[in-house]
DNA sequence: GATGAATGAGCGTTCATTCAT
DNA sequence: TATGAATGAACGCTCATTCAT
């Protein structure tokens, strides 16, 4: 009676965007698996067949995440410093965009705090701080910002925002995308 | 069996820490009122004397987290810079000794978003955004910053940071301490 | 600060009018006793001081209902047959105006199938039925209906329409008047 | 430890029978979920699984009480009058066998007067009433009965009657059968 | 692969009742 | 008399999960 999938990855692919879009409506308090099965047209006991448990299916949606925030593009053309503001841009019109990805971005970053099973998500973040990082630093060595920046603090402080502007993703694009300039130009030594 | 308490207010302050605490150590996903009561030790059903519904009992700990921030402090002494100093560092260390506190906070803010009823959270972060601009604006007036800054707009930025940090505080301190300063320091025209 | 009421009775009158009102609205189904003590202005657990049980103030209601019914009204002048003609008219005219007595009537009926205590109403009952057949015998052996007519077969025919009546109280008046009429003519031998 | 059912209409059938017997023997005021479920051996929760709430379930006893009656028999053989007196004879029959069917059908007739819900068992009775109109109808312009009858108003009759009855049935089986037969020869001009 | 039917545990909430004051 | 505060038991309902088919 159901329309059979060839490959089950595809199937597994819509259960956890169906999850994903769920967690970004209604956060994790607001999941049931009932829901997810529905939204993709299977019956819930299915599910089970992909994913073993609800936590299994949300540990596939941390990767999901940050797949779809296109966070590390290594072969980014310009210098450093255009990368940084490239990397800046495509975030605030991506929090403009799909602010629920980063609905469900904070909502992860908390659920670090007391779920274990998801240091997965710490990972990508440090991999992500480093990228940063080392950008920041390869365009200190090349003068392309003032070498009394520290890139490892910096690179924090600049995670810091994009979080904090996260939380408030799609309500006040505005001002995301005036704090991302602010910082590049404090960064650049101008006011 | 029960402990009779001599003010009332003193239980629904008892069961308001005790949510908040639940919050803290599970999110809003955790909380359940069987286990406020438990933390305070009544029955659960003595807890609908004090509140109607779980979503009252929900609404009262947004004034408490606020209250327990202690981010309004209106005649505090000092320059403006001196005041805005003492705001972060008095945030940085809470961020240190109390992270559930951010915990919560974070988890309203992305309540917001979905339930109308927490359009209280709002207000506070509201009243606190606009406390904080008009210190700006008083500092820059009176030559403690440079006059090109925007103080809505630099007020703006902060707040981005100080979320974001709530979103890691107990988890990265000295980051988050770090870039408060940085933050300090770019706002002075110096590096 | 709760007005004291000299005597105690009415207090308990308002309780078992207040019980009334709500079975009439709401059927046992929905009687509670917060809702009781809220309509008389006084906290649940004053109740307890008038009544020891719920089961005790819906004891007490049966009394009302048959007092407010009306229902044994020995000294009515005129023949027997003015009399049963006044007795119904008086009932269709209870029916349509106040209806609620009659679904509580109702809803007690049906209550003393399964609730032995309510035996009380039983009582009433048999005392109303036996009033009903000695006025049918006597109106028979004065001439004033036929005296084919066994009064206590009638009496119960009588009273079995009375009560399915009660049961559509305010919702067919004309029928109840109707039914009322056809069942005189017809014991007059009249069509 | 649960037995499966083969057609899932037997299970269905199961509660609503089982809902049924409560209702019959404790009211609605008695009628808990958890009963039923018990009463077929199933968990509670898979009581959901058939019937969405508690008041899907009760309508669906409102057709099973209506389909129990089998009052709507309706090419019976033989003149009107002796379809009435068949119709009145089982009902009769049934009152004494299965009174719990009339005290619930009661049960519901005054649940009508506040549960709009329930509106379902109003177009049974308004149809019950129309097939009685009808056969009165034909019987009288067939000569079974004198013409001086009102079809409608004497069916309204024997519907009080009936429900007068059902309120006792299995109470006053005697009185009950007399007040059937009473009725029958009244509207046959005799006594 | 997929599902219908089932469940144990638990949820937010309500209820009649109690009792010290 | 009256009440504020409390409670055990239960209620309608939901949830993640299981399992035979």
């Amino acid at each position: 009676m159901e329309t059979k999938i060839d490959n089950p990855s595809v199937r597994k692919n819509e259960l956890i965007e169906a999850t994903f879009e769920i967690i970004a409506r209604l956060g994790f308090e607001g999941l049931r698996i009932r829901d997810v099965a529905k939204e993709v047209g299977i019956n819930p006991a299915t599910m089970y067949y992909y994913f073993p448990t609800k936590e299994a299916l949300i540990d596939n949606v941390i990767d999901y995440v940050f797949k779809r925030m296109e966070i590390f593009i290594e072969e980014a053309p310009g210098t450093p410093k255009e990368q940084l503001h490239a990397h800046l841009t495509r975030l605030s019109r991506k929090m403009r965009d799909d602010p629920g990805l980063f609905a469900v971005y904070s909502e992860m970053q908390l659920r670090c705090r007391r779920n274990s099973a998801a240091e997965k998500f710490l990972q990508y973040e440090t991999t992500w701080s480093k990228k940063l990082e080392t950008l920041l630093y390869t365009g200190i060595r090349q003068g392309y910002w003032p070498n009394y920046l520290d890139p490892e603090q910096v690179a924090g402080t600049i995670i810091l925002i994009i979080q904090g502007a996260g939380l408030i993703a799609g309500q006040s694009t505005r001002q995301i995308e005036n704090s991302f300039n602010q910082i590049e130009r404090w960064m650049s030594g101008r006011y």
